[in-house]
DNA sequence: CCTTCTCGTGAGAGCGCTCCCACGTCTATC
DNA sequence: GATAGACGTGGGAGCGCTCTCACGAGAAGG
């Protein structure tokens, strides 16, 4: 980077061999004799040579990089607004670790999404890992690049790691309900968002099996919206004895919001989210969720792109699991 | 990806004209005639035809990579642990946008940081972002690669974009000291965190200058730390009035630590954070925190960056700034 | 009408590496 | 002792692109 860079055929003229030892050396590929081989290290060693990984990867055809791509249809879902990526970020370079391969970051804006698509499909990477793109979007994608995982429910062809929503949601009112609550009211995430889509049909499936009534209000999976949406329920449902917020930063405000009026959590109203992302042990008191494997599912795509199988329709599932804290109650120490 | 792409030989033949020519419209560089202009742009239509980034990297010697590199020293202080790296991140790419550069995240663990910091600076790229890289490792890497921009203190030569976080602490405990809160006592962050040194730098000036007693303890920057940290200070003074957490993170905890013990934020103990992160929206109540404009930082390091002026020992400082909301009081609306 | 300048165009040399293939040399086999 | 095989080694093509340079045609000037 700094001046001219020694070259492998700097390496291999210093050490007195062809270009070609020199790549078998410092790949440790057989086929080069001992003495060789320490003459070659030598002189990588005096001359401090990096192989150029562009040149590498040009030539090898090999790819290095995966890419991440985030879709940033709304200011307080992109990246940087919602908890949700770091964890994402985590798992993705759990994954990669040890292995070289580089971590590429994406945002795609909601106009101009389809150009950005067709652009970055035909970029030469490992793969790609979709997190929270459209259906739409993502099968075009699939459609011109092929090496891709979502990390959300998505079209069918589509290569998916995907949590289960239903089931975390339903557990999630099953929970409340075992607990001796009957008013039971859910705040929930956008409607082009695929598991905030799933986690409202669990919720419906278990207010349908527990015979209670349905209470939704929208709360955009934004700790804004979770407060006013909470609000909005307590004027027009006062009897209302728990909310289920479909993720804990809407949960976090929901938690302010009952506050406000001069009810406790959880004596009055209990509080469920759902993540286990930082929000959840920022609020007070600590919030009751449906922990999301988040870091896991993105190892999993990773690991998934990194073995170069991703099958069309493939399904990877993974169980959302209830971390008890203290917004439903005692949490069991 | 799928099958083989077209080149821009490809795209040469089919229109007529030399690989040259193709490349100056592909480029839109001057020196090609209408005519062949078009039929060029036609054929690459038509052939759907995507540059190799690869090659144009290798062949040019321009980059289109930025790397952020995130130190990992602490399992609480890692990108995926901390709010703290999504406002890198959001900041980096808001800079990046429109200009076709990827960004590349890198996590350097304690072990083995230094080898890694060596093949990272010889790998080409526009350069790299330094966020909670330690001085010595940040000095290697510029003098390895010269094109990096720390976004903490550092060591005097490498440039770096800087927060007052010596002035902002002062600031905050200067807004308790006027809210007549005189037993103000700190949560201070891990001793090889710059950023936590200077914070306590900063605590420290305003002590002396209010005349009150220097009441420190660590919370190593993590919401456990700032609990245990609250309940110890608390129960060796009883009689405090205010906590200054160094972080948004710590001070969640302190607020939950000063709750269980019975008392009420903030009309028995004020608490006051650093960073403005999630994490000082989804507490209860609201945190008042001293706003660290990481986003801006991030930005401001990507186009210096970008721009390719980073001297020695630059150093563009940022002002923190007071965000009022109601742990240390009523918000004032 | 010849020179000079300009400008569009293509040929071709790389960028730094990988990898196939051909060429020894050395040992095993009949 | 001739032949086959194994193995280490280097030559060189080529990955897909950019960019310099030389060339030729047309416009401008004396």
């Amino acid at each position: 980077m700094i001046g001219s860079r020694p070259t492998i055929e700097d390496v291999a003229r210093l050490a007195g061999v062809s270009r070609a030892t020199a790549s078998r050396v410092i790949n440790n590929a057989p086929g080069a004799s001992e003495p060789l081989r320490s003459r070659v290290q030598q002189a990588v060693a005096q001359l401090g040579y990096q192989p150029n990984e562009t040149a590498r990867a040009l030539a090898s055809g090999r790819q290095r990089t995966i890419d991440l791509i985030a879709a940033d249809y709304h200011p307080d879902l992109s990246p940087g607004a919602h908890p949700y990526y770091s964890r994402v970020l985590t798992g993705a370079m759990t994954a990669l670790e040890g292995v070289n391969v580089q971590l590429r970051i994406h945002v795609v804006a909601r106009k101009g999404a389809a150009e950005r698509i067709d652009a970055m499909a035909a970029d030469t990477t490992v793969g790609a890992i979709l997190a929270n793109v459209t259906p739409d979007l993502a099968s075009r994608f699939y459609s011109r690049c092929r090496k891709v995982v979502s990390l959300v429910p998505t079209a069918a062809s589509v290569p998916a790691v995907e949590a289960e929503n239903i089931n975390g949601a339903y557990a999630a009112v099953e929970h409340l309900h075992g607990l001796g609550r009957r008013r039971i009211a859910a705040i929930h995430g956008p409607g082009f968002n695929t598991c905030a889509i799933d986690r409202r049909a669990g919720y419906q499936k278990a207010v349908n099996t527990f015979g209670l009534s349905d209470i939704s209000h929208g709360g955009g999976f934004t700790r804004e919206g979770g407060y006013a949406a909470a609000l909005a329920l307590l004027t027009e449902h006062p009897d209302l004895d728990a909310i289920f917020a479909t993720c804990d930063l809407m949960a976090a405000g929901a938690i302010q919001a009952i506050t406000s009026t001069g009810r406790r959590v959880p004596e009055d109203v209990a509080v469920i989210g759902f993540d286990d992302s930082f929000a959840a042990i920022c609020t007070n008191p600590p919030l009751t969720t449906m922990r999301l494997p988040t870091e896991e599912m993105a190892a999993a795509a990773t690991r998934l792109l990194l073995a170069g199988g991703v099958a069309s329709g493939l399904r990877q599932r993974f169980a959302v699991q209830l971390v008890p804290r203290e917004s439903t109650g005692r949490a069991p120490k």
